[in-house]
DNA sequence: ACACACATGTAATTGGTTACATGATTTC
DNA sequence: GAAATCATGTAACCAATTACATGTGTGT
């Protein structure tokens, strides 16, 4: 990831690498600082990298880093390689799967904490889409960078169509439980 | 997922669990031996879970394992917390973001992969589909197994419908590629 | 006789997060 | 002068895969 971003843009530090990620991988690839700087230190090692210091333009002093021919060929060389998907762990997916050993307010909170999610991802792709749009439809990045957003968009809008048909069956499932439960309970004539 | 899998099913050994997994949650969550056997001593250790040697059906002796009371609260507890979503990491998407730093072949043959698996796992999803509602359908669970399963269908039509048109685009650019090619070497007129 | 499915487990290694530690510069 | 942002890094810890190790019963 990293050689590709240098690719992309060189002349990046660590930081910036780390930002330029949340703004453009980030909703399918994500880095935290403690893999980003021990990576440079080991691809500028390896001589794919070289470092620069610049004047400092934030607090402390900054380094630069691009790509060498080395590290050029190194990217070429991995994106060569067929990608290996690594086994799924949707830890929501799992919960649901269980929703029956539980209250099914339990699985509607988690359906609803997925659509806010959802929501809120989509409406950040939809903004990273119209800046990329302006700012960089002359890269020649572009059309691979869209192909990638499109995906996203499409993946979203689906598990959102699905979890409104989801939460409409669980909340109904829940309306009768709660009916049961009044009608049996009704001789009580309860509050609260 | 084991005191799920034991919540649904008791007297499972790990070998079954594991089996278990690959027909019912495998495609959204996975595991391997390495992490069930330990797991399930852990769980064994903390009261979760009792363990009752069978008489061996198949090869070696058996351990069967059930939940106890204290694992099905330890069960209804986890499914209360709120999921978390560990950051992505998907490896396609992060190769096909890179597209325009080779050659636009390369690409096309990751997204010719990607439809390769998904049109293999949605014939997978389908079966189990089919097979669920011959024999489940009568089951508390099953309702939310359905849920699940609709959202892994659903997720894999819409990106197959992305992939089409993706691959579309990749290989019209690729066509365009090489007629350039071809026509500014022209007048050399190779014959490979 | 051989392969395959049943069955259980461990060790090495990797990959990665989280929290911590530090500190300068800009902005309010 | 406080807070946010720029900026770099390390150490502890955890999760999980992979490969290895072992062994039996069943079907061909």
């Amino acid at each position: 990831m990293i050689l590709g971003l240098l690719a992309i843009e060189s002349n990046q530090s660590g930081y910036e690498i780390r930002k330029t990620v949340k703004g453009s991988v980030g909703y399918f690839w994500g880095e935290s600082y403690g893999q980003i700087y021990p990576a440079l230190k080991r691809l500028l090692a390896e001589g794919l990298i070289v470092a620069r210091p610049s004047g400092s333009s934030g607090g402390r002093k900054r380094q630069e880093y691009s790509l060498t021919p080395a590290g050029r060929a190194a990217l070429e060389e991995w994106l060569a390689i067929p990608y290996r998907e690594d086994p799924p762990r949707d830890e929501f997916l799992l919960k649901l799967f269980f929703g029956a050993e539980t209250a099914p307010s339990v699985s509607i909170a988690h359906l609803r904490r997925f659509q806010d999610r959802y929501r809120s991802t989509l409406a950040m792709i939809q903004q990273v889409e119209v800046l990329s749009q302006e700012r960089n439809s002359n890269q020649p990045g572009f059309p691979f960078w869209m192909l990638t957003l499109k995906f996203g968009l499409a993946q979203i809008r689906s598990a959102l169509e699905w979890s409104e048909s989801a939460l409409a069956m669980l909340t109904q499932a829940e309306q009768s439980a709660l009916h049961h439960e009044s009608t049996e309970a009704n001789s009580d004539a309860p509050k609260a």
